[in-house]
DNA sequence: TGTACATCAGTGAACGCGCGTTCACTGATGTAC
DNA sequence: TGTACATCAGTGAACGCGCGTTCACTGATGTAC
């Protein structure tokens, strides 16, 4: 087993002192990393608190000192999730090019990023979709809030001035889901695949680039 | 309960008598039934063996006499959900109009579909994403062959004739995952919120012409 | 058509197991004086 | 600085429960003669 660092075995190899109130949070880390690595290879559904603890390094009612359910787990890793997420995309707006030039530096920020934080993104894909109750519940807001914030950035292009908000929602409904549809191909590609890894990218690309090239021909508040 | 029509009232109100090969194909069918209406709920992970044979009306131990096991049914009920989604494809296309009216109409045909397949849709779009082993496997295998097929209907347009089969896949792509996302958002209104369905209907409408409006302006075959 | 036997969908008891959750506890850390 | 008490993260036993799967069985349906 590659992931038997646990709570216990990090604390032992510290050598200064730590206060309580330290320990405790290093052992929330330890449930928040053991859950992700769980949740990776089975989904939240699939995996019981006592594995989580296990994973972590403590018995299964210590569980109970820092989260009231694995459910009230899950929707902290989904608030953790989206900070990478929207992570990402800061790191991709940092970055002002033509507007060739940016889909090509997004799709290449995205695609590192989503190699940087498998876990999360595994996470936020599996459980938008296949979860059930407050977890998929709270990514689904979350998606919302941040395909409006996209909507926001694009109103700064010349082309997208005058749409609608409405229109501008849609279109950046559309470019999240094909980004999470690419975000599903990188995960499922093997690790380490770079061929597949340029291939995803590239489609990725075009899949963006067909997007735009129908902005100019929109006539936006029309039926 | 709304849902407790089993296999055994059904034979009950049967007046003629059957063969016992015939009363054995209502059996499976009601263990397909009873899965998808416990799947949409919790997805396939979250339903156990035991619930299925209940919800059925038989005892736990006949489930073997129809599926090896919950995979084994999970498999059988990709293949049916996909004869669904295929239905819903040669439906749309056998609605021959102009470019414009076939979106409308394409549209409108899947929206149709979904809300008389539920049940199907659910299992396919949850799996697909958030399901784990071979259940989750042939989904993507399906869709894959899936989005190949649509990807041949394209290149009969005037427009697309001349595209690379890599650019017509990465519309197909595009447009199939377009979908999956249009096909959750229906899901997800509430049933008979026709106001919410117009909504969601328009925006498909949108992201389809969008997409479509950058076909002319493509040079296919550049890097 | 009647009889004797084969087939097999469905039954019910039983199993060992991991689950979430309760509870009283321990002992190191923190705090008040 | 030293002492006495409070706090609280983590422990370990115990609980009742539903799980998947085994097994020998029953009795209606099917088949051979």
């Amino acid at each position: 087993m590659a992931y038997n660092v646990d709570v216990r075995t990090l604390n032992a190899v510290t050598a200064e002192p730590v206060s309580r109130h330290e320990r405790k949070e290093r052992t929330r880390r330890a449930l928040l990393d053991a859950a992700l690595r769980l949740f990776a290879e089975r989904g939240f559904g699939g995996v019981s608190l006592r594995e989580v603890a296990k994973q972590a390094g403590i018995v299964p009612t210590a569980f109970y000192r820092h989260f009231a359910s694995m459910e009230d787990l899950g929707v902290a890793l989904v608030e953790e999730s989206m900070r990478t997420l929207r992570g990402m995309i800061r790191s991709a707006r940092n970055d002002p090019r033509t507007s060739a030039g940016m889909i090509r530096a997004s799709v290449r920020t995205l695609a590192e990023h989503v190699r940087a934080n498998e876990a999360h993104y595994w996470f936020l894909i599996r459980e938008r979709y296949g979860g059930t109750g407050a977890v998929r519940q709270a990514i689904g807001i979350e998606l919302r809030l941040f395909s409006r914030e996209l909507a926001v950035d694009l109103a700064r292009f010349e082309y997208l001035r005058e749409w609608s908000t409405e229109d501008l929602n849609m279109m950046a409904d559309l470019i999240v889901t094909a980004m999470l549809g690419t975000v599903l191909d990188l995960l499922e590609a093997r690790q380490g695949d770079t061929e597949a890894d340029a291939r995803i990218v590239r489609t990725a690309e075009k899949r963006l680039r067909l997007i735009t090239l129908g902005v100019p021909g929109w006539r936006t508040g029309q039926a």
